[in-house]
DNA sequence: TTATAATTATGCAATTATGAAATATTAATC
DNA sequence: GATTAATATTTCATAATTGCATAATTATAA
């Protein structure tokens, strides 16, 4: 334990560095999900989504609960969106000064 | 090339993910430095130093020139430091909601 | 101009971390 | 107990990190 604030902070980024995990935490932003409509969007092998899931809820990012034999996840904290936003930000604007099209 | 916007975060994210790069970032938030003051701060190897600066290079999050022999870092976007912020932002709240001082 | 000192970058090897696929296991419902 | 949905584990491949030695660059001394 005794984590210092860098190494939180680095294992903060750690857990958004994959397109998978992006991909589902931007998922969640408009709604909660279940794994059974969330792992077919994303086209990826079962085993794969589970570990990428685990890791954004390690990183305390998503918080999962049951229904039934479905689980559902959520984004635990809205604020991982400002993140995002600012990431945003930083790549529209380098994205245009190199006159390419920000999709 | 033609890297998808989710490569785009995720290489941002990467490059922000190692506390010797935070820690890099941070130090020249305020002011720009040379390696000769920035890399004795902090504590490591100079070719490793050095291997983490052109990280942060290549990831467009710093720019550098020379000056004599020595070489000098500034943060090429300011607008990194939104993001950093918001990262102290939810790990702070995370922190006091587990009643430990945040540092 | 040449030598040398100071500073930064790179090649290489060892170690560790991360990611993907296949398989096994757990939990809930029928 | 059988079936279905999800998670965990094992194995393998690849990527990232680090230290050491050395190369490259620039400034200054001789």
């Amino acid at each position: 334990m005794a984590e210092s604030i860098y190494e939180m902070k680095t294992n903060l980024f750690k857990a958004l560095a994959h397109p998978i995990r992006i991909r589902i935490l931007e998922s969640l932003k408009e709604r909660s999900q279940c794994a059974c409509t969330l792992a077919p969007e994303l086209g990826i092998e079962q085993s794969n989504f589970s570990r990428h899931i685990s890791a954004l809820k390690t990183a305390g990012l998503i918080r999962t609960w049951k229904e039934g034999v479905s689980v559902y996840f959520s984004i635990s904290d809205q604020r991982i969106f400002d993140l995002m936003d600012a990431a945003n930000e930083i790549l529209k604007r380098r994205i245009q000064s190199h006159h390419k099209i920000f999709v």
